[in-house]
RNA sequence: GGACGAUUAGCUCAGUUGGUUAGAGCGCUACAUUGACAUUGUAGAGGUCAGAGGUUCGAAUCCUCUAUCGUCCACCA
């Protein structure tokens, strides 16, 4: 009946392989120009669709949570490109300041050499190579994870359009008043001389003595310690506001000679100080440690420095300067016992902060840095501060466009908290990779710069001699936090300040600012995402993007973090070469929901690797055994199962397509699983084989082309592949997502589902011969004109039920009751063992009972009735006659 | 210390905002298999939704507490 197929068996291998695929695929859809959106048909007539990548480090390789965040952003993109949209993925790569100098640092350690050694000039040579080495291998990697990115537009952080954006936004906020130069305690290593980041302090836990004393032996309270030797910086004790003993103290001040030292104590109140910890009583040295250096601030006391660079002891504190802390401490400590002045001394854990590398002990003390003040009105903003400014933008959508949206919402929670403890942001770094503080000093000693020291801040250095630029970079989130807008920059000249506002003159910024969605992991949510809405926010006016949209971490099975040390580190390279890019890729979204953490074993990506292969042989068996005609875009159901399987389809294609607009990635593929697997392999394929006509072909066609199209962004290798040597086709990456052609109505085949499924169950239970007739009885209700459309499929099942004789019987009584719960039941006839089969019907009416007792009883309760929605009653009623009638076919079927 | 999560089948996880008899994959058990696919098919077993209270006609879902695990922030005087 079919006049031509267009393929033969041989023609196709009986299995994908996807490394026979890949690359080629990669390079024509590289080649085809339509990663640009410029390239796409009707481009200019497309709505924007925007997703700048979250830049990769350039620290070395990309890890299993780069995948996923590919993943989900090429699913994004190439869904929005088929559906009409002008989509553009924005790639990049982050210069990661610290972690890139680091490793780095680490790399010549090994061959005996510190960065000082080296000298700013080559260090920097040595850390652009290994960048530029690990941005290629990032590079590749994507490419290979199959990501749809405009390579044409691709930027990194430290480029010269980036860093004409990073100039320009700093001297915009200098000019502001909102990044000033102060001071500010920081983790310092007396042995790198060198400031360290928060996270690059690391925590011991240690035995401490908690040394509980007097100042002086006419002080009023007693504090506790565990380093008496910064005391001798103190300015104030703090206490608990609520605590009954100091109240009364509470804003006075004494004077005190400890151990030769003059000291001017104020007693504060705070409520950050634990009343039952020591004393409850905390002296307060501004100048070395972090929680008082506020305190000192918010009370406007005095800072005295008692520990220099070295960690020790400054000049001016008599017998214990030039000492280290560690010998001070113990001389204090002696000096208090002889002059009867220690309370107790006492053995505490604590944790002490040690220096990354070489484990020495850091001091907090005070250093000059660079910060952005967040809290300053800006007038031109109509007095609003950053901080209520990215508040508000995320609240009520100030800047005239829907508000940011953030998925999962709970984040808004923490987003929200965070802001409104913001402090000033420190954002100079004491390293030499990054952007340099484009601050210019004209001194004659640079090092010894004071409040008169000449000052220039500009995008290029000043002209003239003499001048030096500042010796800090800056903080990495500096430039990131740029990244939605530098992006879509072209050159260094599109950036312009004007009126204290950023314009990008790019036609990339105009079409495609804000951006769609950003989509990253909730890790860093603070760093970056909060920093992105401040930044942008402030330098052009606008919000950075519409949603946000936060990925988990990637863990391994057991729901560890995947680490070198634990060896449990999946490497997405080898997965694909053993499963296939799309067998990772759906690893990567089923089974996962926005903001929670993926426990990832090598079994989920084999498991998908047969999903992708089934694909595979569905499209070659319809190819071999109907042919796919690739232009049909209506057909006309004729049987009971094209009704079912056409209808299931509409509904996918519905589904699938809201689930994607909604960020609901995992229920999306889950879907279109079941449809591919389950109904249309397992049951329309199946009930197909033994009717080869035009029109099946045509419907066969109708949906894997469109199926082919809505697997596409998940799974975009097989399915170009097959749409190629398959379905010969152009191009599956640019064709239009299927439109959902309206319910054909399902008049049956779910019942003649019912029918097959009884056969075999009664024949599995009773052990029939699969050549030996079974007599049967259907019962059917009115739509018996749909169960003999359908009978040709039933005839034709593997199951040789082609060779059951089938009767019906349409007598009154059972025609009643089968029209009223609209179905089919079928009670097969010899071969029975009659006695089971009454036992079996026997359980189950006695379950129906219990539910429709259950039932009844629901509906009999006043309370129900008078207080649940309408429509919840109705399923119920609905629910209680279908169980009666079950319950009656039952019993009719025991008298029979 | 502050904040936010998680706890559902042996394992890994869904559960669209309170409404059918709580689902999937893997694993397990039984059966099947000569014409797309053994990277297969059919069926089955397996859950007092961490525990205890509460709100409600109705709770895996909302509230409170407890337990265990986890993440982030602040800190450890």
């Amino acid at each position: 009946m079919i006049e031509e197929k267009n393929k033969n068996p041989e023609e196709i291998s009986k299995a994908f392989e996807p490394a026979l695929h890949e690359d080629a695929i990669y390079k024509k859809w590289e080649e085809s120009g339509f990663f640009n959106p410029d390239n796409l048909p009707d481009a200019d007539a497309r709505p924007p669709y925007t997703i700048v990548l979250p830049p990769p480090n350039v620290t070395g390789t990309l890890h299993l949570g780069h995948s996923l965040m590919l993943a989900v952003e090429d699913i994004l993109t190439r869904f929005h490109r088929m559906a009409g949209y002008r989509a553009l993925w924005v790639p990049g790569t982050d210069h990661a300041a610290i972690a890139t100098q680091t490793k780095v640092e680490k790399l010549i350690r090994e061959e005996g050499l510190t960065r000082h050694q080296l000298g700013r000039e080559k260090f920097l040579e040595r850390v652009n190579k290994f960048a530029q080495e690990s941005h290629d291998t990032i590079i590749r990697q994507s490419k290979k994870m199959g990501s749809s990115m405009d390579w044409s537009r691709e930027a990194y952080t430290l480029d010269a359009v980036r860093t004409r954006a990073v100039r320009s936004v700093f001297k915009m906020m200098f000019e502001d008043g909102l990044i000033y130069r102060g001071e500010r305690v920081v983790n310092w290593c007396p042995r790198c001389h060198s400031t360290l980041a928060d996270d690059e302090v690391e925590y011991k836990e240690q035995k401490a003595k908690l040394y509980t004393f007097k100042y002086d032996k006419d002080f009023p309270i007693s504090i506790s310690t565990t380093r008496p030797e910064t005391k001798l910086g103190d300015t104030a004790i703090a206490v608990n506001p609520k605590d009954e003993r100091y109240k009364h103290l509470v804003g006075q001040s004494f004077a005190a000679n400890f151990c030769g030292t003059k000291l001017n104590i104020k007693i504060i109140a705070d409520r950050q100080v634990e009343s039952d910890f020591g004393t409850g009583a905390l002296g307060v040295t501004p100048a070395h440690s972090m929680v008082d250096w506020k305190m000192a601030k918010e009370q406007d006391l005095p800072i005295i420095k008692v520990i220099n660079e070295d960690g020790n002891i400054h000049e001016g504190f008599g017998e214990f300067s030039g000492k280290s802390a560690l010998e001070a401490r113990e001389l204090v400590a002696q000096r208090l016992r002889e002059a009867g002045l220690m309370e107790s001394e006492e053995d505490v854990a604590n944790n002490l902060s040690v220096c990354y590398r070489c484990d020495t002990p850091i001091e907090p003390i005070p250093s000059l840095q660079w910060f952005v003040n967040v809290n300053l009105p800006i007038e031109r903003l109509g007095n609003r501060s950053i901080k209520d400014l990215s508040l508000e933008a995320v609240r009520s959508g100030v800047f005239g466009r829907d508000k940011i949206r953030i998925l999962p919402e709970r984040f808004e929670k923490n987003y929200f908290h965070w802001m409104n403890n913001l402090g000033d942001w420190c954002i100079s770094r004491q390293i030499w990779f990054g952007h340099r503080i484009p601050v210019w000093y004209r001194a004659a000693d640079n090092q010894q710069q004071t409040e008169s020291t000449e000052k220039y801040v500009g995008i290029e250095p000043p002209a003239g001699d003499g001048w030096l630029q500042d010796e800090d970079t800056l903080d990495t989130w500096f430039s990131s936090g740029l990244w939605t807008f530098s992006t879509l920059a072209n050159s260094e000249d599109d950036f312009a300040i004007e009126n204290h506002k950023l314009v990008v003159k790019s036609a990339e910024f105009a079409k495609h600012h804000p951006t769609s969605v950003l989509e990253t992991g909730y890790d860093i949510l603070f760093f970056w995402v909060a920093r992105m809405i401040i930044m942008t926010t402030y330098a052009v006016n606008d919000i950075p993007f519409q949603d946000v949209y936060l990925h988990g971490l990637v863990r391994d099975e057991k729901g560890r973090k995947m680490s070198k040390s634990l060896g449990n580190v999946i490497d997405p390279l080898d997965m694909i070469t053993a499963y296939g890019t799309d067998a990772t890729r759906l690893a990567m979204v089923v089974g996962t929901t926005p903001g929670n953490d993926l426990n990832l074993g090598e079994e989920k990506i084999s498991g998908f690797r047969n999903l992708v292969n089934k694909i595979w042989n569905i499209a070659r068996f319809i190819a071999t055994s109907y042919g796919i005609d690739r232009n049909v875009t209506a057909v006309s159901a004729q049987t009971s199962a094209d009704r079912w399987i056409l209808d299931k389809f509409s509904n996918l294609i519905a589904e699938v397509t809201a689930d994607i607009k909604e960020y609901r990635l995992s229920s999306a593929a889950e879907k279109l699983r079941v449809f591919t697997w389950d109904d249309l392999a397992d049951w329309y394929l199946e009930a197909s084989k033994f009717e080869k006509s035009e029109n099946k072909k045509a419907i066969l066609s109708y949906i894997i082309t469109n199926l082919l199209k809505l697997w596409h962004p998940f799974i975009p290798f097989v399915t170009e592949a097959i749409w190629q040597e398959i379905v010969g086709g152009e191009m599956l990456m640019i064709e239009s997502w299927p439109k959902e052609p309206g319910s054909q109505g399902d008049d049956g085949f779910e019942l003649v589902k019912k029918v097959i499924l009884a056969i075999r169950n009664v024949r599995a239970e009773n052990k029939v011969e699969p050549a030996k007739k079974i007599k049967a009885v259907i019962f059917a209700n009115a739509k018996t004109a749909q169960l003999e459309a359908a009978r040709p499929l039933i005839m034709g099942l593997r199951t040789n039920i082609g060779e059951m004789e089938l009767a019906e019987k349409g007598e009154a009584p059972a025609q009643a009751i089968f029209a009223a719960v609209e179905g089919v039941e079928i009670y097969l006839l010899g071969a029975i063992d009659q006695e089971k089969e009454k036992a079996r019907i026997a359980k189950e009416i006695e379950q129906l009972d219990k539910l429709i007792g259950a039932i009844e009883m629901k509906l009999s309760n006043q309370e129900f009735v008078g207080k649940a929605p309408a429509a919840v009653i109705a399923k119920e009623k609905e629910k209680l006659s279908k169980y009666q009638a079950d319950k009656e076919v039952l019993a009719l079927k025991l008298a029979y």
